[in-house]
DNA sequence: TTATATACATAATTTTGTTATGTATATAAA
DNA sequence: TTTATATACATAACAAAATTATGTATATAA
């Protein structure tokens, strides 16, 4: 898999809107998830993935149980209460900055 | 001056693109540039403006001169012709990571 | 004389990715 | 049958790109 450099900050955010859509979701299912909403523009790495999900349920924002289909164990992942605030937060800040990064980016040449 | 962690990435598009449509701009000059269009919203701190900049010279995207005004050195920077292509480049890619991730953070929950 | 603004720079540290590697099972292809 | 690909997790080594802290220096307003 291979990422692109602008995802640095949008993991968690992802992440969690994802689980705010849908209640239960192991972590192979998110990076299938990503690439298909995406058309395959954006793909998660494992080694951004996995550590991201742990530090969101150290956090406390998710919780975890496995499950086991095919003799293959997932670890399947919800947002706690705290995970259901954090998205909100989340949500608002990235919206907030892809305004802000437009506006930049679409500059007209200042008037001298 | 505090950050956004979601400037992650963007910073070298950011300053690209001001140069693109600013002819000649100095350090100082983008921070407020990019303050005042955002509402203060996005500040850059010194520690990640002033690095990118060199790291965008050192890659021959920008080059630069020095002009003294009021005993005070400022440090000029203008496109070179290939931070000319490289702006159209950055731009394409982070209109495109915005879209993503917009279709991302706005999904409706999927049916089974 | 003190704080704030202007103007640059860099070192230490932290965050957050990539890349590489490892384990393990299921299944399709050669 | 062995090889490649997909599924499914995890972590270590490394790199990129920020933050935070610090430093130098001048101008100006409080």
């Amino acid at each position: 898999m291979s990422t692109n450099p602008l995802l640095k900050g949008t993991l968690q955010t992802i992440i969690l809107k994802l689980l705010e859509d849908n209640a239960e979701m192991y972590g192979y299912e998110i990076t299938q998830k990503v690439k298909e909403v995406t058309a395959g523009e954006i793909m998660l790495t494992e080694g951004a993935l996995y550590p991201a999900l742990h530090k969101l349920e150290a956090d406390g924002f998710l919780e975890t149980f496995t499950q086991v289909v095919d003799n293959r164990v997932r670890k399947y992942y919800r947002l706690t209460e705290e995970g259901g605030k954090e998205v909100t937060s989340k949500l608002s800040e990235a919206q907030s900055f892809i305004e802000q990064l437009q506006a930049l980016l679409n500059l007209k040449p200042a008037v001298k």
